[in-house]
DNA sequence: GCAGGAATTTGAATCGTTTCAAAAGCAGAG
DNA sequence: CTCTGCTTTTGAAACGATTCAAATTCCTGC
C-alpha cells in the first residue's frame, strides 16, 4: 500500500505540503500542488483512514442502529441514508438491535471505538439513549433518532408525521360510513404506535364516535401480532366493520386472521395499514396503507448529520415528513344492511 | 475518551503489560492480570480500533458489498452476515452497489483505505473481480463471492444450488402434466440465473420435452422484467401453461401480466419462482417457489471469512447449499381439456 | 545463598496521518 | 543591498494502540 511518504519522496516534497494538497488546507503553488496530484495518480494512492482517524479523532463512518434489517420498512431508510452518506464520502456501519436493550447498548458502547462521525438510531426505547449517547455528543459526534422517539430526546429527529396519518386513514374509513372501528396499534412504549393511536382517537373524536376499550388492541409490529390481535377483535360484538392497523404487517396478519374466520376483506371487515410496503399491492385485496418514505426519513437524517459534522450547532432539529392515505381494495363502505340483519 | 495510558497508570503497569492482558499474548501473573482488568472495568476502557488498526494493519471490520439493500432477497443476507459478525467482534460496512460497475470499483478501491478484515461480495459480473480484490487478498484479507458468482472465480464462495432448485420447480411442473412450458430468466451474465436456466433445461431433457427459444425470455430480476416478458410469452402459439420464473419479483410481476390478459392463475398458467419470499405467501395466489435460504448464505460466508482471518489457508471453498420446493397455489395441473378444444 | 533458566514486565519503535510552530522563500519598499 | 511582511514549505510532535528485544523478577536445584 503506497502511503503519504512515498507520495511526499516523488514529488520532492514534505509529508506536510502532502497532507496539506490533500487537504486544500493551506496555500500550495500551483506547480507543487500539482506534482503532488500527479504523484498520487500515479501510484493509486488512497490516504489511509485508520491514521486519519486516528489524528482527527474522527473517522468517515457514520454508525446505523436500527431494529432489524429484515424487516420489510427499513430497507429503504438504510438506503436513503446510505446513499447520501456514500455521495458525501461517508459509509455506514450496520448494526442490528432487535429491539433488545442489552443489543442496542452493546451497539452503541462498541461502536465509540471506532470514533464515528455519528450515529443514526431507531431506537427501541429501553435504554436511557441520551445519556448512553452523551459520549457521542461530547466528542463531537452527531446523533440523529429516527422513525421513533426515546422519552425525553431532545436532539435532532426526523419521524413521519404518524398521528396525521394515522387520522387520515381513520377519518376515511369513517367517511366510508363505518362506525364500528377498531385499531390494532403497536407496542405504545413506542411513540410512532402511540402517535397512530392519537391520530386514530382524533378522527374518532371528531365524528362523535365513541369506542370501548377492548376495540384498541396493542400488539407487537408483525405479522402474528396482527393475527392473533384481529382473532379477538372479530370476536367482539358488535363485530368492528373496519380495523386501522399500525403498519403493514400487521394488516396482514389481520388480513389472514379475516379470512380464516370466513369473513371477507372488504366486504365484511375493511382493513388500512401504514408504510405502504410493496407487499401491499400484491395482497388479495391490496391493501389500501398510509405511505411514508422510508428512505427520505434515512436520507434526511444522514443530510442532517452531515450538517452536523460540517459544523452546524444550531439547536435541535425536528424533522417531520408528510404521509399521504393510498387507496387500493382492502377497505370498502360499511356493510350497512347485513348489520342491521344480523345485529 | 480513556486510553491505555491511563489504564497502564492506573494499574501500576507499563503499556504493554496493559496490552497483553488485552490480547492475551503474553503470560501475565494472575495479581497483575486483575489490576489491569479491574482498571478498564472501572473506567469503561475500550480499545481504539483506530490505533489498533493502524498498528494491526488490518482492523475488525468486514466490508460487505450488495446490489440494493432495498431488493427484498438481500436483507436476510446481511442478517446472516451481521449476526456472525458481530458476535465474533466485527462489524459490517454496508455498501449498495445498484449492480453498477463504476459503484463498485468505488465500493471496493475505497474500503481498502479501512483495512478490513475482509469482504463479502455479491458481484455485478461487470467488472473484473478477481483482479480488483487482489490488493486485498495481498494484504491477508478474505474476499468471499455469495449468491452468484463472477467468471472465473476461484476464491471461496458460498451459493445456493441454483441448477437443483430449478429443475425441482421444473420438474415439478412436469408432474403435474404440463408440455408446453416457459422460463423467464434473470439476466444472464449472472451465474445464479444460467445455472436456473441449465436446471429448467435439463428437467426438459429429463422428460424429452422440445421448447422453442421463444419460451425463453430473459429479463432483470424485478416486476417489470416479469411483466413485460409474461406479456411476450402469453402471445405465443401454442401459450405456455407453465412459467418458471427465476425469481419471486419476476413471478410477481407475471402475476400481474396474466391477470391482466385475463386469464387466471393457477387454472390457465402455472407459476412457479425462486427465493420463497415472505411476500409470495400473501399474493393471490400464493406463490410456489423454490426456498433458498438467504440468511444462511450470509452467514456462511462470514463463517468462512473468520476462518480465514484466524489463518486458515487452505484451499478455496466453495459451498453450494441446498434448496427445496415450497409448494403453495400458484402451479395446478395442467389445463388438458381446455387446451384440446381452443388449439 | 547463589547460579541459571524460565517467566514476567518494560520501553521504545512503529503504523500513517494531521497540525502547528518555525524556517525558508519571495516581493516590494527604502 | 537590506529590511519587512507575506506566502510557502518543512519538520516534529502528536493520535493510541501493538510488538519485540531487552531488562527484570521469580523459581528451582544445588
Amino acid at each position: 500500500m503506497p502511503n503519504m511518504k512515498q507520495i511526499a519522496k516523488m514529488a520532492r516534497v514534505s509529508l506536510g505540503t502532502v497532507s496539506h494538497v490533500l487537504n486544500n488546507s493551506a496555500g500550495v503553488r500551483e506547480p507543487v500542488r500539482m506534482r503532488v496530484l500527479e504523484a498520487v495518480r500515479a501510484v493509486g494512492y488512497r490516504p489511509n483512514q485508520l491514521a486519519r482517524g486516528l489524528r482527527r479523532v474522527r473517522t468517515s463512518m457514520i454508525g446505523m442502529i436500527i431494529p432489524d434489517i429484515t424487516n420489510p420498512f427499513f430497507p429503504a431508510v438504510v438506503r436513503g441514508a446510505e446513499d447520501i452518506a456514500f455521495s458525501n464520502g461517508y459509509r455506514l456501519i450496520l448494526c442490528n438491535s432487535d429491539n433488545h436493550h442489552s443489543k442496542e447498548l452493546a451497539h452503541l458502547n462498541e461502536l465509540r471505538a471506532y470514533l464515528p462521525a455519528g450515529l443514526i438510531v431507531i431506537p427501541s426505547n429501553f435504554s436511557d439513549l441520551t445519556a448512553q449517547t452523551d459520549v457521542y455528543r461530547r466528542a463531537g459526534a452527531g446523533v440523529v433518532c429516527i422513525d421513533r422517539l426515546p422519552t425525553n430526546w431532545s436532539g435532532d429527529s426526523v419521524t413521519a408525521n404518524n398521528e396525521q396519518g394515522a387520522y387520515k386513514a381513520t377519518r376515511y374509513l369513517i367517511q366510508l360510513g363505518h362506525t364500528t372501528l377498531a385499531t390494532i396499534t403497536g407496542p405504545l412504549h413506542l411513540t410512532n404506535a402511540t402517535d397512530r393511536l392519537c391520530g386514530f382517537k382524533r378522527a374518532l373524536r371528531g365524528a362523535k364516535l365513541k369506542l370501548g376499550p377492548e376495540y384498541v388492541q396493542e400488539a407487537t409490529f408483525d405479522k402474528n401480532g396482527g393475527y392473533s390481535k384481529t382473532a379477538i377483535l372479530l370476536r367482539l360484538i358488535p363485530r368492528p366493520t373496519a380495523i386501522f392497523a399500525a403498519n403493514d404487517m400487521i394488516a396482514l396478519g389481520a388480513l389472514l386472521a379475516i379470512r380464516e374466520a370466513g369473513l371477507r376483506c372488504p366486504e365484511d371487515v375493511s382493513l388500512i395499514g401504514f408504510d405502504d410496503l410493496d407487499l401491499g399491492e400484491t395482497t388479495n385485496p391490496s391493501l389500501s396503507s398510509v405511505s411514508q418514505s422510508g428512505y427520505q426519513l434515512g436520507a434526511t437524517a444522514a443530510d442532517i448529520l452531515l450538517s452536523r459534522i460540517k459544523g452546524d450547532t444550531g439547536p435541535a432539529k425536528h424533522i417531520v415528513l408528510g404521509t399521504s392515505l393510498t387507496i387500493r381494495n382492502s377497505a370498502a363502505r360499511a356493510p350497512e344492511i347485513e348489520r342491521s340483519i344480523f345485529q
